[in-house]
DNA sequence: AGCACGCCGACT
DNA sequence: GTCGGCGTGCTC
C-alpha cells in the first residue's frame, strides 16, 4: 500500500440511506478497519455519519475522503451477518445500509472505545436440522427447560418489548431490545459475541447477534404479525431466522399454538417439523348464534350463563370486542359482501356512499338487499368496549365490570386482553361479536380469527368456557378450535389460498406512489404499473387510492402484485428506474414486499 | 434521507 | 430590486 503509486487501502461503507450502493473511503494509517466494522465518515455537505464497512480493498485514493474513526475497535458483524443483511435487503427491495443499521445496537454516545474481542464467525456450511414449530400447550415451559440444558448459546426473538422483558427475566438472559437501555443492548451484543452469555433475548433488532455455534435460534409467537412491523429490516423475522438457521447450521425453534399458514404449509411440505402433543386441557367451545339478537344486548344466553357460573365459582371472565372493521354484513343470513373476483370482504367507504374492493379497486353502491338471502338489513355494526361495559353493568349490577381493572370479575377489552399475562387463567372468554374478526377485509382474516380463538382457548383453564357469538356458528375456524384440530382449519384454508393465488403459495407485494397531488400520484402509479405489466408470472390489480376518499389524502395510490418466489427480483428489475431517485417531480414509489396486513 | 444549488413569484 | 418557493441532483 505504498503511497508512491497512489494505491491505498480503501473501505466500502454503507449508510442508513435509501441508496443501495456503498461509498468508498481511504483508511488512514492510524486506523485498522475490517469488514463488518462500524465506522464514522464524512458524507455530504458537512458532518459525519455512522456506517458499516462492507468491504476492504486496495485502490486509488484520488478524490476519496478518509474514514474519521472506528465506532468499535472490532467488527460488530461477522461476514455471515453481512451476507444475511445483503439477502434481507435484496428480498425486501431496501438498501443494504438501512437494513444493517436497523439491526445493530445504537452506537455509543461517548467516543471511548469499548474493549472487546471480535465476534466469533458462525460455522458456515454446517448442515442445519430442519426447523421446528412447537405447538403444544406446554411449549413455553418446555422451551425454558430446553434452553437451560443447551450447551451452546441461544437467541430468542420476541414479538414485542414486553414479551422480551418477560422472557429475559424468565430465562435470566441478557436483554437486547429497544426496551433496554443503549448501553445494556451493546453490552448484551458483545457479551453474546464473545460467548460470555449463553442466552440473548430481544426483538427484531437482535436478529443478527453473533453467537458462537452451535446456537439455538428461537422465534416466540411465530404467528404474531408484530414480527413484521413497518420499517427496516423490511422482512418478516420468521424468514430472516429461517435463512440464518440454514446459513449457519443452527437449530430453529418456532413457538405457536396455531402457526401461520406459511409455517403450516412448510410443515405439510416437510421442510418444518411439527411438534404437538395429544389432547390438552381444553375449554368447552360454544358457538352462539346471534341471528336476530345482539341488536339491543351484547350477550346471548350461553355467554350470560357463563358469566353467572364463573362469577359464582370465583373465576373471572374476559369479553373480547373487535375494532369495527367497516365490512358489510347481512344481519339476516350472516353473509359478508365480498368481491366476486378477489374473495376479500368489500369495505364501506368512509363517506358511506359506496363500497370498494381493496385489491381490485372495484367500487359499487351498497345494494338495497343482500345478494344471498334478499334481506334488507345490510349494515356494518359492532359492539365496542364502552357499550358492552355499560350493558353488562346493567345486566349484572353486583359484579365488577371494567375495561381497565385486571382484577374485575368481568373485563371488557380488545383482543389484546388475551395477550396480557395473568396469574390465573380466565374462567371464560366471550367473543361479543366474532364476525367483526371474520369480516376484516384481508385474506388472512380467517387465519387471524382462528389464531385468536386458539389463543383464547389456551388462556382458559380446564373446565372453562369459550363462547363465540357469531352469525357463522359453523365457521371452520370455530369448528377447528372446538375440536382442537389445527389440521382441520388448514385443510380448508390452504386450498382457498392456493386457488386465489395468495401466500403461502404465491408472494404478494404492494407498490405505492406518493405524490404532492392526487394527479401526480396517479401518473406515477400508472407509469410503475406500466413497467410491471406483461411480466411473465405476475398478476397485477388495478391501481387504487389509499386513505380517506376525497380530501387531499388521495395523493397515495397503490397496486397489489402477486408473483412467484423470485418476485423481489422481478419487481426490482422492472421498477429500478423508479427507485433510483429520478421521478421526483410526481412523487416517490414505495415497495412493500410480503405485506402482512391491509 | 438531507442538503445545496438554481431558477421563477410577491414583498419590505 | 431582493427573499424564498421547492424541483433537481449529489453525497465517496
Amino acid at each position: 500500500m505504498g503511497a508512491l503509486d497512489g494505491r491505498v487501502v480503501i473501505a466500502d461503507v454503507v449508510f442508513d440511506l435509501p441508496l443501495d450502493h456503498p461509498f468508498s473511503y481511504r483508511i488512514p494509517d492510524s486506523l485498522i478497519v475490517t469488514p463488518g466494522q462500524r465506522v464514522s465518515a464524512p458524507l455530504g455537505g458537512r458532518g459525519t455519519r455512522v456506517g458499516v464497512a462492507v468491504a476492504i480493498r486496495d485502490g486509488d485514493a484520488a478524490g476519496l475522503h478518509a474514514i474519521e474513526r472506528v465506532v468499535e475497535p472490532a467488527p460488530i458483524l461477522s461476514a455471515g451477518a453481512l451476507e444475511l443483511g445483503r439477502w434481507i435487503a435484496d428480498e425486501s427491495l431496501s438498501s443494504w445500509g438501512s437494513t444493517l443499521l436497523a439491526l445493530l445496537p445504537p452506537p455509543p454516545r461517548s467516543k471511548r472505545a469499548e474493549v472487546l474481542a471480535p465476534p466469533i464467525e458462525p460455522a458456515r456450511g454446517a448442515a442445519a436440522p430442519p426447523p421446528e414449530v412447537w405447538m403444544d400447550v406446554q411449549r413455553e415451559d418446555r422451551l425454558a427447560a430446553a434452553l437451560g440444558d443447551t450447551p451452546g448459546g441461544a437467541l430468542v426473538i420476541a414479538p414485542d418489548t414486553d414479551s422480551a422483558a418477560r422472557w429475559a427475566r424468565r430465562l435470566d438472559a441478557a436483554r437486547l431490545d429497544s426496551g433496554a437501555g443503549p448501553a445494556e443492548r451493546r453490552a448484551a451484543w458483545f457479551a453474546a459475541a464473545r460467548g460470555r452469555v449463553s442466552i440473548v433475548v430481544g426483538t427484531r433488532g437482535a436478529l443478527l447477534v453473533p453467537l458462537p455455534p452451535p446456537a439455538v435460534l428461537v422465534l416466540l409467537d411465530e404467528q404474531d404479525p408484530s414480527h413484521k412491523p413497518p420499517g427496516p429490516p423490511r422482512l418478516h423475522s420468521r424468514d430472516i431466522l429461517l435463512r440464518r438457521a440454514a446459513l449457519d447450521g443452527s437449530r430453529l425453534i418456532m413457538l405457536a399454538g396455531a402457526p401461520s399458514a406459511e409455517v403450516w404449509q412448510k410443515s405439510v411440505a416437510g421442510t418444518v417439523t411439527r411438534v404437538a402433543d395429544g389432547p390438552a386441557p381444553w375449554p368447552e367451545v360454544i358457538a352462539s348464534d346471534t341471528r336476530g339478537i345482539l341488536r339491543n344486548h351484547p350477550l346471548t344466553l350461553p355467554l350470560t350463563r357463563a358469566i353467572e357460573n364463573m362469577s359464582r365459582a370465583g373465576k373471572s371472565v374476559a369479553l373480547v370486542v373487535s375494532r369495527s372493521a367497516g365490512a358489510i354484513g347481512c344481519n339476516d343470513c350472516g353473509a359478508v359482501l365480498r368481491c366476486p373476483a378477489c374473495g376479500v370482504a368489500l369495505q364501506l367507504r368512509r363517506d358511506r356512499r359506496g363500497m370498494a374492493c381493496r385489491l381490485c379497486a372495484k367500487t359499487d353502491a351498497v345494494p338495497e338487499r343482500c345478494p344471498g338471502c334478499g334481506g334488507h338489513r345490510l349494515q356494518p355494526f359492532g359492539w365496542d368496549a364502552e357499550r358492552v361495559e355499560a350493558s353488562v353493568r346493567r345486566r349484572f349490577p353486583r359484579l365488577t365490570v371494567s375495561r381497565s381493572d385486571p382484577s374485575a370479575q368481568v373485563q371488557v377489552g380488545t383482543a389484546a386482553l388475551l395477550r396480557t399475562p395473568r396469574p390465573r387463567p380466565w374462567g371464560a372468554v366471550g367473543f361479543v361479536w366474532f364476525d367483526g374478526f371474520l369480516r376484516v377485509p384481508d385474506f388472512r382474516a380467517g387465519e387471524r380469527a382462528f389464531q385468536l380463538l386458539w389463543s383464547a382457548a389456551e388462556a382458559v383453564g380446564t373446565g372453562g368456557r369459550l363462547i363465540v357469538q357469531t352469525l357463522h356458528p359453523d365457521h371452520y375456524a370455530v369448528a377447528a378450535v372446538r375440536g382442537q384440530d389445527r389440521d382441520a382449519f388448514y385443510r380448508q384454508e390452504l386450498p382457498f389460498r392456493s386457488e386465489l393465488g395468495y401466500p403461502p403459495f404465491r408472494r404478494l407485494c404492494h407498490v405505492s406512489a406518493r405524490g404532492k397531488t392526487a394527479a401526480g400520484a396517479k401518473t406515477l402509479i400508472d407509469e410503475a404499473a406500466g413497467a410491471l405489466a406483461g411480466i411473465e408470472g405476475l398478476t397485477m390489480y388495478p391501481p387504487m387510492a389509499l386513505g380517506a376518499p376525497g380530501a387531499a389524502a388521495a395523493a397515495r395510490m397503490r397496486v397489489v402484485v402477486k408473483g412467484p418466489d423470485d418476485l423481489p427480483r422481478l419487481v426490482s428489475q422492472a421498477l429500478r428506474p423508479f427507485l433510483e431517485r429520478g421521478r421526483r417531480s410526481h412523487g416517490v414509489v414505495e415497495i412493500e414486499m410480503d405485506p402482512v396486513n391491509s
